[in-house]
DNA sequence: CTCTCTGCAAAGCATTTGCACATTG
DNA sequence: CAATGTGCAAATGCTTTGCAGAGAG
């Protein structure tokens, strides 16, 4: 997905693309797993003035659009990704290190069980905890 | 499990078993999914003058030995709830309500992720968000 | 008697919000 | 120019902590 398309995502929508925006979106795009106060020090590399508020609803709308996904582990602040492809997580508990994984097995079995419950417009992301394979070596 | 096996994870432990832990213990078996507030409350029927401290400090505890299961969905405040036994949750991103689902499946698919990653001692939770039945209805 | 636990109140942090001004369409 | 968005700073709400006294072993 290039920045046009991201950008189209809000333009389409009943918000207005403005820098700060356009700007966030630009910071998701170098990263995953960025927490606000991350994404804010990024933002204000091109536009020094903005504030961490107009962070927090920017990622709010994104969210609403669909174009970012957000991810609370109990811990302390959450993380903010671009929302690209559907994919889940391994969280190493010792170092804390995020890494991306797929299985759309997954997403076929969480779909089933949802319909089973009559659930419906379902959406999930499966963080599995554990020790990574470094840290495990120490 | 009854009472007698829960206090006993805490005789085990190197924690002591007092009355609060006791209190906070019954009040979790009463219900699932309560808040650090609610589980206050509840413990307060029978000990007034417990205070929120105690209890975040309780839950803290619990959950290390492993007697509680602490769920923060990026919303507000966190829920805990006994840690009988493994199960995965839907959420009615409606009106809130979660509900317990059991899907071995899912934990089996974890597994060989984690494996595959060279993630070792892992531990997960599901939840699925989407909209229950009676609210899909409206 | 010593170590742990508790209540209380204050502190901490991430996130949200009210308001006056700036910007967008 | 009307509606929406922004910066700033203060407010919120959940959770954590320091401390002095209470309780457990």
């Amino acid at each position: 997905m290039d920045s046009k398309s991201v950008d189209a995502g809000l333009l389409q929508s009943r918000y207005r693309l403005t820098k700060q925006r356009a700007a966030v979106l630009r910071a998701l795009g170098t990263g995953a797993h960025l927490s606000a106060e991350t994404i804010l020090e990024r933002v204000r590399n091109e536009m020094p003035s903005v504030s961490l508020g107009t962070i927090y609803r920017t990622l709010d709308i994104l969210e609403e659009i669909g174009l970012v996904q957000i991810f609370s582990f109990g811990g302390k602040a959450a993380r903010y990704e671009a929302a690209l492809e559907k994919h889940h997580h391994l969280l190493c508990s010792t170092c804390g290190q995020l890494t991306d994984v797929r299985a759309k097995g997954i997403d076929e079995l969480a779909r089933e069980i949802a319909a089973h419950e009559g659930f419906t417009g379902i959406d999930f992301a499966l963080t599995i905890t554990g020790q990574c394979a470094e840290c495990a070596r120490r």
